[in-house]
DNA sequence: TCCTGTAGTTCGTAACTTATGAACTATAGA
DNA sequence: TCTATAGTTCATAAGTTACGAACTACAGGA
């Protein structure tokens, strides 16, 4: 098993941030380790009532953990994951914060629509 | 010719935001047209000393317009583009500006890596 | 030491996305 | 109409992503 890859900070780039939060699974990840630091990779086997298949979720993992995000450490037989929010912030000030608010302005949005017609679900035409 | 699509603004998501800007072509003709609305997508046949194809640049165009983050449109024979950053900032405040600002740090910092060893390209190890 | 269970990774491949040259459409002006 | 300019579309090659199957890694027994 190849070890653990954490680019150092100033191998961060804005384009990897951006690119590993753009997927919606990854951003939801994302944003639950920012409030419970310390969360395992099998504690995402379900998101927002989706089924995540353990394959997924590790490369999930692994595009957090190489486009910088995210820092994992092995504990026994488990992974403890955390943000590394605080010096990405120093690089970049603001950003990650910015994005993070813009998806919960996303998701009230989208549970206010899910309340006003709840069977429907929409398609994009 | 098929119509140019243009999503409203409630249709824009913060995961295609984040996709269109994770590009560094399409973040720079972003950020150019951030200063100089009404630039055409001839003007961007060269990016920082690259030459990009004209059917790609159509296509970032396409990208970025779709995502929601430009209005173009059409005078005589070109496309005149501009950002729809009021709206969005409206409802996803701090997100754009946040995103161009750290991409103006990044790119600070890689001329200064420049100016220290102007001949060397780094790849990533 | 071996067995079993749990946690996560890697591999192979099918499905999807992106980049680009060639051929096209659209418009302006002579 | 002819020519030039601006941009789009198509076909396809190259690259990326998703996920099941098979794997590694570790802990706790027996």
């Amino acid at each position: 098993m190849r070890p653990l890859v954490h680019p150092s900070i100033e191998d961060i780039t804005v384009e990897g941030i951006l690119h590993a939060l753009s997927d919606p699974v990854r951003a939801a990840i994302y944003a639950e380790l920012a409030v419970s630091s310390g969360a395992t990779c099998s504690n995402f086997l379900k998101i927002s009532d989706r089924d995540i298949p353990k394959s997924t979720l590790s490369q999930h993992f692994r595009a957090l953990r190489e486009a910088g995000l995210i820092r994992s450490e092995r504990y026994g037989v488990e992974m403890r994951n955390s943000t590394r929010c605080e010096e990405i912030n120093r690089r970049f000030p603001g950003l990650v914060m910015a994005i993070m608010q813009a998806h919960q302005v996303q998701a009230a949005e989208r549970l206010q629509a899910t309340k006003r017609k709840p069977a429907t679900r929409k398609k994009a035409g």
